[in-house]
DNA sequence: ATGTCAATATGAATCGTTTCATTTATATGA
DNA sequence: TCATATAAATGAAACGATTCATATTGACAT
């Protein structure tokens, strides 16, 4: 198995050597390389091949330093073993790349003041742009105003955000339960302090109180927690460990990976899913479909939102934007019929 | 909920700013920012207080123009949604940052050229080292030798490497599976064009031959796929569709989410994990312990690992260092005896 | 008081681009 | 054919930091 690589010596080929080797001034090299720039065929042509002759490459450090900014792309996540923040990174670094931009990848780790700090180191990078993901809706950092931002999961007033209309789509789940014949629901919220997890809660319940009216045997109880596994977990097991009477056949969470700790604690405990009781996730992460068992979720459409963020940022439409999607129900084998 | 941030100006305050501020020449500005260069108590004070006072923060582009490089580290991964991928790029993110260095996220998304292509966008970045996991064995870009590259997961003789010991931590498994009683083996190997997937698949199946010189019944059956998920789905549903005397009575596997389809797989067929078939991954990834059942597995000690990393790229000895791990055997519920 | 040496501080050159004010070449119309 | 308008190419300044050769200062010995 022979290792196909080669040594390369450091090119340090400027371009005043592609100049003097094509035989023209650096200007007209630094504008054949700006395609849009106006440089005549026969002239184009020479420095293109000297550029190819002599391996050239820019700089791209003196280039940050005469426009100010980078071809680079600054995304602040909360934690990037999160599986849904995984696949944002993994979108958005595919689309960006397309589109001759790197990715800086920056963690908040879900700490405000980390976040704070990490957003400036990012900043002192000059991007072209930022996508953050908050780690909670209380902003530690200063907003810059020469570099563009775009919030994404986390709908922010007068900023640039994406967020799906988490009370619709979290509705969408408490129809699904409630029309599969569950009358006792118990919903995981996620944290307090996070916007996107009280709008999902309060579609969750203000769609069973819609529903309620006409079929007042309906039981909601509301759970909070943190989005993640270990949560989802140990708030299904106080919920399950209920008498039997009082028990909901049917768990809603705010997360997948709160259902995926919910149905983890539900085996655990012998409560089979979904005969015993159904669990619907929220996001649609990959692994859903790869649990056993397959996890019912609302699905947000990742793809789209990545676009539209890139789009925000690279566009050249700097008009403040605030986009809300809509989520959508995938019935997978942990929701069934009481 | 009030959010809490603010618009700054872009402060656009330079060295010659402070200089000025503080009364003294760009080059001691300078000097007091290189920690290590003289100035003097009271002088050093004053730009100080200048630099405090004006909120000077200094040019990165101007700064990586003159120095050739940038504070940050290139990190090329072959997916980052592969959890285990995503948790090399999260620790190397957090200690990366304790050093004062960003992450630039590449991904090659599994493809030789334009993994070359990715490395080579990366070098233009002039970042102080590369992490690099590359996608296959057979590298197709050319290794400048004036940036630090520390090839991880992939033993690459006469190269910055880091890697486990794959053999031997693949005999644990093999070990495991005997001591359990297990007599009809199943391996579902790796890529063939990946060493390390190679060196997995020899270290247990030399494993199993050792182990039948005392003890001849053991048979052992080799299949081969991609690492990931349906890879290990779809191999496991043959193993497991042949007729009850023939079938394997354990599955291992050569990576965690091959583990996870099989169990999928299993499941879907009505075959019980553990009780009639064992299953054991490799890597532990952080859903390894979230699975139900939880998932029997080798762990890599990713930890350690990126921590070397990083020394091979920052360290100031530049000697060629091929790291070799052992990997730890972590017994969960998809094992059992026969 | 003067010369010497070391310790500090200075300022200009430099890194590799882009861009803008000029100059030079080309085409157009009278 | 010449003046004029337009297009194309040039060259130097600028971006903001670092660094090195030079200048300044102060202390000490003569």
């Amino acid at each position: 198995m022979g290792h196909e690589y080669t040594m390369i010596k450091t090119s340090k080929v400027t371009i005043k050597e592609v100049a003097k080797d094509a035989g023209v001034s650096v200007g007209t090299v630094s504008r054949v390389l700006a395609k849009t720039a106006e440089v005549k065929q026969p002239l184009r042509e020479r420095v293109n091949r000297s550029i190819i002759k002599l391996k050239y490459k820019p700089n791209l450090a003196a280039r940050a330093l005469r426009a100010n900014h980078v071809n680079v792309i600054g995304l602040m996540v909360p934690d990037i073993t999160n599986p849904y923040f995984a696949q944002v990174a993994n979108l958005l670094e595919s689309e960006a790349s397309k589109k001759g931009y790197a990715l800086i990848l920056a963690s908040s780790h879900g700490d405000v003041n980390h976040e704070a700090r990490q957003f400036s180191a990012l900043l002192d990078h000059s991007p072209k742009g930022i996508v953050l993901i908050p780690t909670s809706d209380t902003i530690k950092m200063e907003l810059p105003k020469n570099i563009r931002i775009s919030i994404l999961d986390r709908p922010l007033a007068e900023m640039n955000a994406i967020a799906l209309d988490q009370g619709k789509s979290s509705a969408l789940a408490a129809d699904h339960l409630v029309e599969l014949g569950h009358r006792k629901i118990a919903y995981i919220a996620g944290p307090h302090d996070i916007q996107t997890s009280i709008e999902r809660e309060a579609g969750f319940s203000n769609r069973i109180a819609e529903l309620q009216s006409k079929n007042d045997s309906i039981e909601l109880t509301i759970f909070r927690g943190q989005f993640d596994y270990t949560s989802g977990e140990a708030i299904a097991r106080d919920i399950l460990s209920l008498v039997q009477s009082k028990r909901p056949t049917a768990i809603a969470a705010a997360s997948d990976q709160q259902a995926i700790g919910a149905i983890r604690a539900a085996t655990d405990m012998g409560v089979s899913v979904p005969n015993e009781v159904s669990v619907i996730g929220f996001d649609d992460i990959v692994l859903a479909e790869l649990l056993v068992p397959r996890l019912t979720t609302i699905r947000q459409p990742v793809y789209d939102m990545v676009i539209e963020a890139l789009d925000q940022i690279l566009g050249r439409d700097d008009s403040i934007c605030n986009q809300r999607y809509m989520g959508e129900l995938i019935v997978r084998s942990t929701t069934a019929a009481v």
